[in-house]
DNA sequence: CAAATATCTCAAAGCGCTTTCAAATTCACA
DNA sequence: TGTGAATTTGAAAGCGCTTTGAGATATTTG
């Protein structure tokens, strides 16, 4: 059943059939309402492919997936999508996800762009100097970056206050005495890394405490490297009283390390870790219950698919700057330092 | 830059410079070199839209993403999709993701149908008996199934062997001594519970060792849940001396349970679990290493991406029915029943 | 009541591509 | 050189929709 179809059933021409359907306000109400119902009854939909070449818009965003080295990005991804797809199906928006080696990545935007298969794309876990960012400019593909560059172009970007919720972090360890803090981060050159690496520093030097080096590490998020992360730095002769980490995984991963040490967390060691929040590492469940600076994957992508929705009715991308504050969650795994 | 204008600038009709591209045998050999030379160089990319409406295929293949309650199959997805997309990406067909509430999920199928959007769609986690199968079918939208029901329908399938595994993993540790073993497993009504379960029953049934139906339970495949049926099956008086557990979170989750309690792995209790081996959860490189039942989610997706694009060339799906072998890997999780 | 305005409907022209059918060209061979 | 076949190219007809510009009809106004 296609418009020709439907429009000589009803008697009407495709032109009114189209507006009727499509909301215009040229049709009387009784027209629409006779038009709908046989739409409905007859299973009518109108042909995505007709309407997009017609309109010349496509109703979808990109999102372009790590395939290989980002096992960091993996598990966050679920949880974006979710939410930037709960916000985009209202407006029937469909999200394409095209995994790519890292290696062919710029050519999957190059195609994604010159072939009009999306509207907008979305751009994760960006570093300082993003090459995607130009790219996409160049090309005339709007996008919103989930993340910030230090890059001089102007462009949408949505971040968390990754700095603040660090320093926040940090200061709160101090104020609990501690003054050996260990930082485990994500992969160098992630900016949202840096900001956090930022944060800390920002933190210890407002008290004039000196950073250790040795305790600052970048891998990735995983329990595994949490692990080895503090095998390492609990095995120094003067091991920290307290550990930051960039995820909950590598979180899990120090706990077992500390376990396995016979140090107990919140009393021996405080521990704050960052928390995406996902359903299934529920950090207020866990034992003891952990202090996170918490922001929820899932909210970021539904602000983001809001913020898409605004740049597809016509809002200036460069227009779009927004950073979410972290609160800071206390559960019991900080306490006092030791003495 | 579209075709017109290609052809325009090299002096040739859109049917030769489209035959050109499109690797078709009437085109001249160097008349086809100098088309591709110049569309490299002018940047031109055929419009998907267009393409699209003019074949009437679409080049998409659809996958609706479970939002709620589908808390297992969250992590699952990346993996699955990255295997996925690694292959369709080869045919340029994208991937679109689609989240749904449970609610709104055949609506979501049908519109994917009616307006055409999506050549064929994947169904993952399928039912006994899921309704999903006869409902694309009626819309006659190809899909695969990534799992089996037991609906006497005809359609493409791809599973694994999930009941061979567990009848083997069972059968392992029976040899081992073992006699009182827990099954903790992932959502009733799952397909590939009841195949598991059933793999377990037939194995002990081979024995003719009775299940205690204590021993065996349903829930979310997470690290929590296993954590709270160990606790609870190491609370009887007789308790398990081994545990299969259908996801390696949940596997976990019993270890932990164990360690609390003083119980060593692979000595005072044994553990398989079902590995779908996620790349931030090796279970080799775990202490102990677990043993498990292997089956990357990745292979899976990569599989299936093949056997869509068969569909696509016109394979009739009614003839596709694939199932794997799930080995069973040995790790230090299991050893002989303590007595 | 005529004229002006508002409301509704329509035919037809794209959107950019693929593909059919026909025509032009080249080639092999008698 | 002529003939038929093989090779190469092109004009034009869709694919199913949106949207323009114009025409028909209903409503209001002077």
């Amino acid at each position: 059943m296609n418009l020709k179809g439907l429009a000589h059933a009803l008697g009407l021409s495709q032109t009114t059939v189209s507006r009727a359907l499509n909301g215009y306000p040229e049709v009387a109400e009784p027209t629409r309402r006779k038009v709908v119902e046989a739409a409905a009854r007859l299973g009518y939909r109108a042909n995505d492919s007709a309407r997009r070449l017609a309109t010349g818009r496509v109703g979808a965003v990109g999102f372009v997936l790590p395939a290989d080295g980002g096992l960091t990005q993996v598990p966050h991804f679920s949880e974006f999508i979710g939410g930037l797809g709960g916000r985009l199906i209202e407006h029937e928006i469909d999200i394409v996800v095209t995994p790519a080696l890292a290696k062919d990545e710029l050519a999957v935007y190059r195609r994604l762009a010159s072939s009009k298969r999306v509207d907008a794309v979305i751009l994760s876990a960006p570093t300082l100097k993003d090459p995607r960012i130009e790219i996409l400019n160049s090309m005339k593909m709007p996008f919103v970056l989930h993340g910030r560059t230090e890059l001089d172009v102007p462009h949408a970007w949505f971040d968390i206050d990754n700095e603040g919720a660090f320093r926040r972090a940090t200061s709160h360890l101090l104020d609990l005495g501690h003054r050996r803090i260990a930082l485990g981060n994500g992969g160098k050159g992630q900016t949202f890394c840096v900001h956090r690496e930022r944060g800390y520093r920002a933190a210890m030097a407002e008290r004039n405490i000196p950073v250790d080096e040795r305790l600052v590490a970048y891998s990735d998020l995983t329990d595994e490297m949490g692990f080895s992360f503090a095998e390492q730095v609990f095995s120094l002769d003067d091991p920290p009283t307290a550990v930051l980490t960039s995820s909950i995984p590598m979180g899990l991963g120090v706990f077992r390390a500390l376990r396995a040490r016979g140090l107990q967390l919140g009393r021996d060691v405080s521990m704050i870790a960052h928390d995406d929040a996902f359903p299934y590492l529920n950090a207020h469940k866990m034992v003891p219950t952990m202090t996170v600076t918490r922001s929820p994957m899932r909210d970021a992508g539904s602000r983001i698919g809001e913020l898409i929705i605004e740049i597809l009715n016509g809002r200036d991308p460069a227009t779009i700057h927004e950073m979410w504050p972290v609160p800071l969650v206390l559960g019991e795994s900080t306490g006092p330092a030791p003495r």
